[in-house]
RNA sequence: GGUCCGGUGGCCGAGUGGUCAGGCAAGGGUCUGCAAAACCCUCUACGGCGGUUCAAUUCCGCCCCGGACCUCCA
């Protein structure tokens, strides 16, 4: 399987070569903790994770590094205005982004370096980088001299004469021109600091990234990833950073981007205001953090991304009809057959071409329509042709398929009883408003006496009694539990 | 103002120089005691104006609209 990504270095979709293609290396910029994950801190680490479960499915060994930040100055304001403990602050956040993406379906990275625990890697780079003569000190802070560096804006796409142009903050005094930007500032009592050549102080945001991703991939690895927003200036300060202490001609070979997610068109961000945290969406329900990493999916990962409660909606309603083919779907006669592996392939090829994540999805359902037609009954021969198979694989094969594939997207991995019974559901809703009813639904009907309400219709149905098995039928739609009469009984999910 | 990315049917969302995306919603049908589910059918779009071409939604130019970035940001 080729991989193929659009490259932000050069602004094209360029072939994927390993640098070293025993050993593929990726850092994406994770959370700086002092505040819960909002839904756009969630897309890149939803995209990267596919990204790393994809790459660990072709390569014999990758390496995926996510940071924490937990040394900055947003922080430092959060210890200030709520009085809490900066280290109470940073683990309990980051706890806490963990719990959340765990909930999406991420894997952890392979390796999650904390900024102050490479504290001396950044010190060790920032020496390098003033023996160079790429940086200099002045008044206790060291700052990075872009004119000593020709490529800088070559990622973002931007002259340096524009990058002045547009500066518009106010330049500090000590600055030699007002491009440069900070590696390391001086600290007062209050605030933490480490000692250093330059007197205690603590580093500037850019420097973190340099020396994280060079003690765990190296001076040069293969891709970076990370927010859109993050193009310019944090990514292209990492590139000076790193190819000016290193001499390198690359710091990472390709440059991975993902587009913004806005609410109302706008996009969502801590400083505007207009943000929902992740734990806005899993309070929703149980079903929630799935339902969000396919809606998050099936957008492609460079577009901006319009995020709706609808949408979420619609999500739910689509992996209620995969559980549902998944529930009926017998054993295929061999799990690892080789029509099973061709349409394994079929639902993942348009994942190499640019982490196509929505024509894979679109495949992913053309699988549920095949084990649908093959196991409930219906033509498969549209669904077959599309796929390019001659024959109709055996009941089960599909699904079998479709199992294998969802799990490089990291959805539909779940119990499919479980899923469509809402188990852990009433737990998990209580105490929330969802606003979608779902929750008070739950927590009228138990599955005993759901149980209980379909035996006695049965037995009304057995006696014709129509009239009273509908009021059963109906008692329970209205607490949100749906029956389905099928060949082998009645079968029941929620809402 | 500068740089960049987009505009696809009621909605979401792939893709392509000429024959199908797909989903949701809607309408019709098969099945069913009635439903639900599943299956079948219907709904044929590519912002505007030019250009290239036998042929443009797809390539090129201009314009309009939306979004991102321009030293807080995923």
């Amino acid at each position: 399987m080729k991989l193929r990504f659009h490259n932000s270095l050069t602004r094209r979709v360029e072939d994927f070569t390993p640098l070293d293609p025993g050993h593929v290396r990726l850092y994406v910029c994770g959370p700086t903790v002092y505040d819960l994950a909002h839904l756009g801190n969630a897309r890149p680490v939803v995209v990267f994770d596919v990204l790393a479960r994809l790459l660990r499915r072709i390569y014999p060994r990758i390496t995926y590094v996510r940071n924490i930040t937990d040394v900055d100055d947003k922080i430092n304001a959060r210890a200030r205005e709520t009085g809490e403990p900066i280290a109470a602050i940073t683990s309990r956040t980051t706890a806490d982004f963990h719990r959340d993406m765990a909930a999406l379906g991420c894997l952890p990275p392979d390796v999650e370096p904390t900024a102050t625990g490479h504290i001396r890697e950044m010190i060790a780079l920032i020496e390098r980088l003033i023996a160079r003569g790429h940086a200099y000190a002045a008044e206790g802070h060291v700052l990075f001299r872009v004119a000593s560096f020709p490529d800088y804006g070559k990622l973002s796409g931007r002259s340096p004469d524009e990058l002045l142009a547009g500066a518009r903050v106010e330049v500090a005094a000590y600055k030699e021109s007002p491009g440069d930007f900070v590696l390391w500032k001086p600290s007062d009592a209050d605030t933490p600091g480490w000692d250093s050549p330059w007197g205690r102080g603590r580093p500037g945001w850019h420097i973190e990234c340099s020396a994280m991703s060079w003690r765990h991939l190296g001076e040069s690895f293969d891709i970076h990833g990370g927010g859109h927003d993050l193009l310019f200036p944090h990514h292209e300060n990492e590139v000076a950073q790193s190819r000016a202490a290193f001499g390198t001609p690359f710091m990472a070979h390709t440059w991975l981007h993902n587009g913004m997610l806005l609410v109302d068109g706008e996009k969502m961000s801590k400083s505007l205001g207009n943000f929902l945290t992740v734990r806005d969406i899993l309070a929703r329900g149980p079903w929630a953090g799935e339902a969000f990493r396919l809606l998050l999916l099936r957008t492609h990962y460079r577009a901006a991304l319009d995020f709706s409660f609808d949408a979420l909606e619609e999500c739910k309603a689509e992996l209620d009809g995969h559980y549902a083919m998944l529930k009926r779907a017998p054993e295929p006669p061999d799990r690892d057959s080789p029509v099973i592996r061709q349409l394994v392939d079929w639902v993942l090829a348009p994942l190499a071409d640019d982490l196509n994540t929505p024509l894979a999805l679109a495949r992913l359902r053309d699988l549920r329509t095949l084990e649908n037609a093959l196991t409930v009954g219906g033509s498969a021969a549209v669904v077959l042709s599309r796929i390019g198979l001659g024959a109709e694989p055996p009941p089960g094969a599909a699904a079998t398929a479709f199992r294998k594939a969802a799990e490089v997207l990291g959805i539909g991995q779940g119990d499919a009883k479980g899923w469509l019974q809402g188990a852990g559901r009433m737990h998990e809703a209580s105490g929330h408003a969802t606003g979608t009813g779902r929750a008070t639904a739950a927590v009228a009907a138990t599955n005993t006496s759901i149980e209980a309400a379909i035996a006695a219709r049965l037995a009304a149905r057995a006696a014709k009694n129509w009239a009273e098995a509908d009021r059963i039928r109906d008692d329970l739609k209205a607490q949100g539990v749906i029956l389905e009469d099928g060949p082998s009984g009645t079968s029941w999910r929620r809402a």
